[in-house]
DNA sequence: TGGCTATTTAGCAATATAGCCATTTACTTA
DNA sequence: TAAGTAAATGGCTATATTGCTAAATAGCCA
């Protein structure tokens, strides 16, 4: 693989790791229905806020996200919102894999 | 998150962890365009066989691709299409952040 | 200002991942 | 059968990721 294709596929990579955490799946899917602060993600998710903020600043860096402060509070919110598309398909991959170990277990 | 949905997410995280490494983009996005043997895809990446067998491995236990053995060699392929929905999303990741950066640059 | 809350950052230990070499397995053919 | 090729596996080290605690930063209000 040439660097430059190795380049293009680095670039493409680092945005589909950042999603490939199920916390962040989560924070991605909450934040789908709209926008919510760090605060709340943290009640729902149940980690340490430096974890939920850790995660927060992956999917931010990768361009995901994007932050807003507004007061003490930071809401989040999607910045693009076809990554929705990545859960239909997902959702096809595991639907096909059930269906497999079904036949497999008969 | 109680650990119905932890395991939900938990699920779906792990088929684009399968996704999340810049020699498996490339081999889905070769794999896209038909069929191909391990040795060809070994040949177009460049790295040892055994690397790219377990890249492989990575992506058949995630129900991605499937490989059907001929004879001496092993050719793999897309399970499920809509993989390549990924793509573009992700090309609208890269386009919007490129355009943070113009905006930034001046 | 001082105290309080929300968030981020730093540092650390545990765990997971990647990629190489060596070896094994499976198949073909001389 | 013996040699040769394709692929997978085991073992190893280097590196990356995760999630915690502790500490720093920022904004609010008495």
């Amino acid at each position: 693989m040439d660097p430059k294709t190795q380049a293009k596929f680095e670039l493409r990579a680092k945005i589909i790791k950042a999603m490939a955490h199920p916390t962040r799946l989560f924070i991605v899917d909450e934040l789908s229905k709209g926008e919510k602060c760090v605060c709340e993600l943290t009640r729902m998710i149940g980690a340490d806020a430096s974890t939920v903020s850790k995660h927060l600043s992956v999917l931010k860096n990768a361009g995901i996200v994007q932050d807003d402060k507004r007061g003490l509070q930071v809401f989040y919110k999607l910045k693009i919102s076809c990554i929705l598309n990545f859960f239909s398909c997902v959702e096809s991959v595991l639907k096909s894999n059930a269906r497999e170990q079904m036949e497999l277990t008969g």
